[in-house]
DNA sequence: ACCTGAACACCGTTCAAGT
DNA sequence: ACCTGAACACCGTTCAAGT
């Protein structure tokens, strides 16, 4: 019910928002990696001058956390009570991986900027409601969110390729091994062909597994709900 | 021997070099944090102009790379091949957490960047000879190095401070947790506390614990050193 | 309240010129 | 072979002006 809009040109754009602003930052990252972000390509692609973001966003480092913060938001965190912890658990890390196979350019910027929003608390309600549930005392249910998701981080870092030191030569072909001291790195040449191999899940897997079969065995009391109240219906 | 050094002023200024260019950018970040880092900055703390880096470095990234290649290469990697497998991998993963104490500002740049050089591999390849000495197969052996690698990568990258995400509200004052839905997160308010206490010491050995005990309940062959040959001698 | 252009103080890097 | 200044095409952000 505007004036002007019986033209077929795109008409009365949407307002400028932050959450507007931050998908198309998502957007550039996606498309053209992380170096390309500014907010001069980000007011572009919102067709706008660049100063009309920081009505809405302070300063890129902001839009940047907003970046990470959303992408965390976008985490799926069902989970079935009924299942064991260490299910659960492995459930709550994959949670992370996925995420991170939906925005993999985005991600350097996950892992290196503080997210200061509850979304970003969410994940860690629920690996400690999990460690709680499974009896584990306070003090031990923080240092199992911490584990965890130091691991769930670090899978990430090597498999981004963002960090794939320390074996990212066995990506090369036999060549750069001839350059290699046989004398110093005898391991890594002869296990050239495992080093090569690609198998991000199972990797990723591998450690999940270690770690949760080792909570799984940890010491801990009876499993128990949290202080639950008879008086109170929940939904 | 040179003419011209009777004055008190520097005199003849060492030759530009990679090397010193890199740990020109090093002591920068150290100092006044990542962000500050330019090649601009780098020159003026060498006394040099911008231009004359390029003749050392091809650009900036490839600087980048080299800051990471140097903190890396500074890892201690001592071994004692008396003790048992959990205890050399203990030594080996906290070798990593001992140079990121030392260059703390520059860790985000190292567990961004690849390394290209040997230097980065000195540890991929420590770590392939213990499980191989431990008796793993040579896939298992990738494996363990890529977990232990994740979890050391992780867990500086929590620490760090880069990402405390999903737990860093817990450092903040009460009053921040009073802005929390008690609802939606009963377990962060109740485990405020423990959140709030910071021992990274604990919190990394708690986790590196958890792994390298599940690696050492691992079925495996008998333990046998790497093909000795007895004709060879060993200094 | 929101948008904007011009301007400022920075960037990384190319190029052509010097020794 | 190494150094350098000037210049180019970018940055993020401040400011003052518009509506």
């Amino acid at each position: 019910m505007e004036h002007d809009v019986t033209s077929g040109t795109p008409a009365t754009r949407p307002a400028l928002t932050r959450g507007r602003i931050v998908r198309a930052a998502i957007g550039l990252i996606e498309r053209e990696g992380a170096g390309a972000l500014s907010m001069r390509r980000v007011a572009a692609e919102l067709g706008v001058a660049v100063m009309s973001l920081y009505n809405h966003v302070p300063n890129k480092a902001a839009l940047l956390e907003g970046v990470a913060e959303h992408v965390v938001a976008g985490m799926e965190l069902e989970d079935d009570p009924s299942r064991s912890f260490a299910d659960r658990a492995r459930v709550l890390v994959r949670a992370f991986r996925t995420v991170a196979h939906e925005y993999p350019r985005c991600m350097t910027i996950v892992l290196t900027h503080e997210i200061d929003s509850p979304a970003g608390l969410r994940p860690a309600e629920r690996a400690l409601a999990l460690a709680d549930a499974a009896g584990f005392d306070g003090e031990t249910s923080v240092r199992i969110m911490r584990a965890l998701l130091a691991y769930a981080l670090g899978a990430q870092l090597r498999e981004t390729g963002a960090v794939r030191m320390l074996d990212h030569l066995a990506a090369a072909p036999a060549d750069s091994y001839g350059r290699l001291d046989p004398d110093e790195f005898p391991h890594v040449i002869a296990l050239a062909p495992q080093l090569a191999r690609h198998d991000p899940e199972t990797d990723f897997e591998f450690g999940l597994d270690l770690l949760i079969r080792a909570l799984d065995a940890l010491p801990r009391a009876a499993s128990r709900p949290l202080d639950e109240d008879p008086g109170t219906a929940q939904g």
